[in-house]
DNA sequence: AACAGGACCGAAAACGTTTTCGTGTTGAAA
DNA sequence: TTTCAACACGAAAACGTTTTCGGTCCTGTT
């Protein structure tokens, strides 16, 4: 087992000492031709590679950023995770990813280790719990600490830094246009319970674009729903006998459960009723009939609050930037969950 | 902006040395109980937290290990990362992951970066373009290192290290006895190109199967894709005009759109016409017919994988085992895309 | 001959820890 | 009074780098 080079032995080897190695690799124009040529041949030979953790403590900056979800099995934080690499990447960063299981305390745990030394700045989108709890004394912190933050997709108003978002509320309005558009008269809404930013900013856009089209609102056929576990069996019984020509979800399961339980009730999609989700996944793709969709571009938001971040991370003390809050737009995928 | 705080700093405000800090943070004996009691009160009030870099290059380890896949957008890989998540926050290591995008030299890359400090040892499966090449340098070099490796899915017999397999060639063959007991004659196969192991061996599977049961191998209903992104097209046009009355498909996406064929040439699944897929992804759940496939249970292997390489990492010196290897059984889960 | 200045290199500090070893003070035993 | 442990603490090395500051030559100029 041959233990990983260190310029110390470098030293030994060549009889010169540590710093003549590091200025030789670093191409010093102290260290003349000869020596120089010397140290580098036997540090490529012997493919020396400088360590990381040295490096970052001596330059109190590790080149890493660290990010942080709720969850992971969620193609949505897949495709942001893509987007953050590839930028990071490209930039020389690399990228620790942490999950919180949308759980408050492990949100906590995990910043407090990183940002402990692990990690130059933050990409969060925070758990449910702690939009539920209002408790952001973490994130406070780490900023008081100097240490970047970059906020997406669930993003905390109070709190002070870059965000990244989407226009949920014109995406919504967009959707729900859309069924209108389609001739639709009695559209549901499927959305969650209102602590969950996302799901509070749909609803308001559900309720804008039945507004901007003189439709009364029938709180009859709005669902919002706690417990995502049992909301299969919750949309059915909820789809129950009522009359209903069209349904806007907030995310592409609570679409496919719907479109599943018209099935189930003889009715078909979108003969019968239309349907539109948002996320586009995997499943609006595939499932048939394919769902029509708002398009989040998890990629690019991903790549935008990497590029933020970075962004701040390389400014010099003190001439950073204000904080941006950069929207990325919304499309409308068309599919055949829906007239047109 | 109050920067972190630091042994040194306590050390001064307090009138004592660094290292009485030191020690009475870690209640060591040596120090009074009076001192003991003042410094960690200090601490504890200025919330100290010792620095990870710092802890990392004494220590020599830095209680991290990493992860490195071809790919995140992809559901399997996504839930051994949980399963690896899970122990390994347990036994308190964290974790990066890492994406190769299935290309061989991303993959070397990373390695080499994290191989530098920043990680313990890895867990990895292997890019589709590594396994193509044959080209293992990189993951001698770091086992050579002392760095333990665990390998998962997409293994290499030549490397000997740890791994977490799934029985490919015995979930291949349940799958297609479970379509031969469905009185199926006439069985498709849908796979990848050979260097891919788990579609060589998925095939064994498929054609031990058909051997046990004497039924004589059609080549012309054998399918072997090279190309993912055209795969959808390239399954149509194979499946126009043959005679199949089942059908295997090596992964979600391929059974999916073999289905998908079948509605369109007019045929029913699954009256007409049986398949079955492998890992169970959403999509198998969700689509309709509901997709019978073969279950990886992608958690348990991330799992045991960190279990391997926790247990190697915190083996003394020389007394390590020799290496195991894990086969984590499939199951078949029936649902609607076949009869029973 | 004296000196300036450049070329080349090494010592040491620094980053934030832990740990080994030493040292001074105390109190008690001899 | 001397001696010796026990006690409480500090100095310093170590982990692997980078960088500043000198230092030693040598060369060429007055």
């Amino acid at each position: 087992m041959k233990k990983k080079l260190t310029l110390k032995q470098i030293a030994r080897e060549l009889d010169v000492s540590v710093s003549t190695v590091s200025k030789a690799l670093r191409d010093s124009v102290e260290i003349s031709e000869d020596t120089r040529h010397k140290i580098k041949a036997f540090a490529k030979l012997y493919n020396y590679k400088p360590n990381n953790i040295a490096l970052s403590l001596k330059n109190r900056r590790t080149k890493t950023i660290g990010v942080l979800i709720p969850e992971i099995i969620h193609h949505f934080f897949t495709t942001v995770i893509s987007g953050i690499e590839q930028v990071a990447n490209e930039k020389g960063y690399h990228v620790i990813i942490c999950v919180s299981n949308n759980s408050f305390d492990k949100e906590v745990v995990n910043m407090e280790i990183l940002a402990n030394g692990s990690t130059d700045g933050f990409i969060i989108s925070v758990a449910k719990e702690t939009q539920q709890k209002g408790d952001y004394h973490h994130l406070q912190e780490v900023i008081e600490q100097g240490m970047p933050l970059v906020m997406f997709d669930r993003v905390i108003d109070e709190i002070n830094c870059d965000k990244v978002i989407i226009d949920d509320v014109i995406g919504a309005r967009k959707a729900v246009q859309h069924l209108i558009n389609a001739n639709c008269k009695n559209i549901a809404l499927l959305s969650t319970i209102d602590y969950v930013s996302v799901g509070k900013l749909r609803t308001q856009g559900y309720l804008e674009a039945l507004n901007e089209n003189n439709i009364v609102i029938n709180e009859n056929l709005i669902l919002k729903i706690e417990d995502y576990d049992n909301s299969e069996h919750e949309i059915k019984e909820f789809l129950k006998g009522k009359k209903i020509d069209g349904l806007f979800a907030v995310n592409e399961h609570f679409a496919i459960y719907a479109i599943n339980a018209f099935t189930a009730q003889g009715l078909k999609v979108p003969d019968d009723v239309s349907v539109v989700g948002f996320t586009n996944g995997e499943l609006s793709k595939l499932f048939i009939p394919s769902l029509t969709t708002v398009n989040q571009h998890g990629a690019e938001i991903g790549a935008q609050a990497a590029r933020l971040l970075i962004k701040k991370l390389e400014s010099k003390e003190g001439e950073e930037d204000a904080f941006e809050t950069i929207i990325v737009e919304t499309g409308l995928i068309q599919r055949n969950s829906t007239k047109n």
